[in-house]
DNA sequence: GTCGGAGTTGACAATCATTCTCACTTCATC
DNA sequence: GATGAAGTGAGAATGATTGTCAACTCCGAC
């Protein structure tokens, strides 16, 4: 881990404790979404035992905090990665899961202007796109 | 219900038994996103009993066939409403959940050119716009 | 009209992700 | 080293959803 994560943590009034640390190390080491079970799976794997319900509770967390993003699998699993600070939006693949964040002030416009158009105050969307990516085609 | 629901109900070769057909003009009383869990109440206080796994497989049904439209919530659950055949999206109240349906070529291009700029095919999206509607504030 | 079989249903059990509980541990501070 | 707040883990609890299976319904064939 980083000197930046550690700084981040106790920015977040988080104490840096061991399951905390290896939870954070494990979002490092990979870039797609995985589900807090699946990091869990991993985390034992490395010899890193930690809870379940402490991973949970790490993910809730980081989420709240918005250093990962949070996404629904179709099937209403929820999904964690690592990000950027900034607004953005996921291309993910579909056979393989590789993710690239995109932004881009179009959206933002549209989606306001949309909202403002029907008298919508308070507004956030949320937008994916799927598809098959290079290396999988 | 009308003629068309009936035939539609037809077409897609399912038996249009009483409790399909409950459900299904259930779906068109209202016009915001409920979870199966609700339309299986409110079929109970109009005196339809339908039973509640014959609610999600009825609801299942309907949206393969892509008659109804699917949501998650934060918290994972699933939420369903009827729609028009077009691609759209979802202007959703966060209140009340109150839904108007959008569309827009922008952000269809927009989704487009971002996923052919990184070489992803087979492109599809999700946008939900999240907001206090009108009534609410 | 009635027979038979495929499709459908409902009650209930089972599954599975997630959250809750609570006794126990760790850490910082005094 | 005593104290209290924060954090943890094991397992129970929750709650949406799905599976199971015997009973029921529909519908065409006779």
């Amino acid at each position: 881990m980083t000197s930046t994560e550690k700084a981040n943590a106790e920015k977040s009034s988080l104490r840096p404790t061991r399951q905390r640390l290896a939870v954070m190390e494990a979002m490092a080491s990979f870039g797609d979404f995985r589900s807090a079970q699946d990091i869990h799976e991993l985390l034992g794997e490395r010899g890193e035992q930690v809870g379940l319900a402490t991973v949970y509770r790490t993910l809730q967390r980081l989420a709240d905090a918005g250093e990962v993003d949070v996404l629904r699998t179709e099937d209403g699993e929820a999904i964690y990665r690592r990000c950027s600070d900034s607004h953005h939006h996921h291309l993910v693949c579909r056979s393989c899961g590789a993710t690239v964040e995109v932004e881009g002030p179009t959206v933002e416009r549209w989606t306001s202007s949309i909202a403002a158009e029907h008298g919508y105050a308070d507004v956030s969307h949320a937008l994916e796109i799927f598809g098959t990516c290079p290396r999988c085609r």
